[in-house]
DNA sequence: CGTTGTGAACAACTTCACAGCT
DNA sequence: AGCTGTGAAGTTGTTCACAACG
């Protein structure tokens, strides 16, 4: 009934509004056309947007919005106020670089947990969240109640890494190798974030716009 | 005149077939169903998609589409067959995993500049990438015809980094930092991808799905 | 006044359905 | 028979325009 779209923007007007908070930024109020500058939408955009989460009354009248009030009125909406329990999936350079984000929690996920199939890089690695083997992934997302994953193995074993998460009862996995996973069964949702496709693409938007 | 959505769906498109290609893969021909398969959309997506790259005759009627004619004719309209030159900015984490993925080259890009803030990290990096103080951005993109930049740097020299770029008259930029950025004089493409706001949208799906 | 909230108009994208080819 | 290519229909998302509000 809320569209993808509309969702994708809504969490990034909450994360926007999360990182004034949180730099004591002093302005009390924004109107839709400042929000709309900040993500790069127009203003109707932020209005239609905030107002398909259903009535609440939350903009002021000829003077704009409560930061405060905004990013909690999304955040109840959206379910963000819960940090959701998230693992991540591979260790090597982006997995690692990922638990050093976990300490951001305030964006509706915390970092519970880290799996490698290398117990070497395991011992390794110096950090505060527990470090499995992938071996044991299934069991500890069930064990450990993790909803969350961040996927960063080799395209060569991506599959085998979610067939191990959808048995522990994962509920949403972000996929960065280049292998585009799917939920066959409908049971997951999936984000395929393919770091190189994304300059693939822009090689493709310059040459068909001949710039 | 031709969509963003459909331009990202070709270059994963191309994508595919190149991995292929490049593993030798045994079979010669697609049809539009398993390419679908393979990047999760139906099979009329794929056909028009194809097809809004204008008339080529491309598929073989009855049988699908020639794996290494497809991956030609998509990267002749798309441009992806001359490799764009590409420099990655901020050599942290991210920075220094993406140098890695340079080597894979038939992508449409190859990397040819690295740049840090950090004279002592630039030292300590192993890579045939020649690597450059941040200071000279804008001069080492316009000398080396750099078109494409990764942008992984912190979000508090974002900003900065994407004037440096313009400013050697870079084309296109993926930035990885959560800030983001936009092209106020169309004078280049951006692509937000934000690591952690993608667990962030994971987070809202599921709970306004209620799973 | 400047700004929100939203039905209605509009534009874009996706899916359908089938002719045409091998 | 099986698959491509594409207008036409259908659906989804975006923009407009304006009443209501402080």
């Amino acid at each position: 009934m809320i569209s993808e779209a509309t969702l994708q923007r809504l969490t990034q007007i909450y994360r926007t509004l999360s990182r004034m908070a949180r730099k004591g930024d002093e302005c009390e109020l924004l109107s839709s056309t400042q929000l709309g500058k900040l993500i790069g939408v127009p203003s109707h955009t932020i209005r239609k947007d905030i107002s398909s989460l259903g009535m609440g009354d939350i903009g002021n009248s000829g003077r704009g919005y409560s930061v405060e009030k905004l990013q909690n009125f999304i955040g109840q909406k959206l379910g963000l106020t819960v940090a959701k329990r998230t693992a991540i999936i591979g260790l090597g350079r982006i997995g690692s670089a990922l638990l050093e984000y976990g300490k951001f929690s305030n964006a509706g996920f915390s970092v519970v947990a880290g799996f490698d199939s290398s117990i070497n890089r395991i011992d390794l690695l110096k950090t505060d969240v527990p470090l499995y083997c992938s071996y044991d992934i299934a069991e500890v997302v069930k064990r450990e109640k993790i909803e969350l994953a961040f996927l960063a193995v080799p395209a060569s074993s991506a599959e085998q890494s979610m067939e191990r998460l959808v048995e522990g009862g994962i509920k949403g996995i972000v996929n960065f190798s280049p292998m585009i996973l799917q939920n066959e069964n409908n049971s997951v949702f999936i984000r395929n974030v393919d770091l190189s496709g994304e300059l693939t693409m822009l090689s493709a938007l310059i040459s068909v716009n001949n710039i």
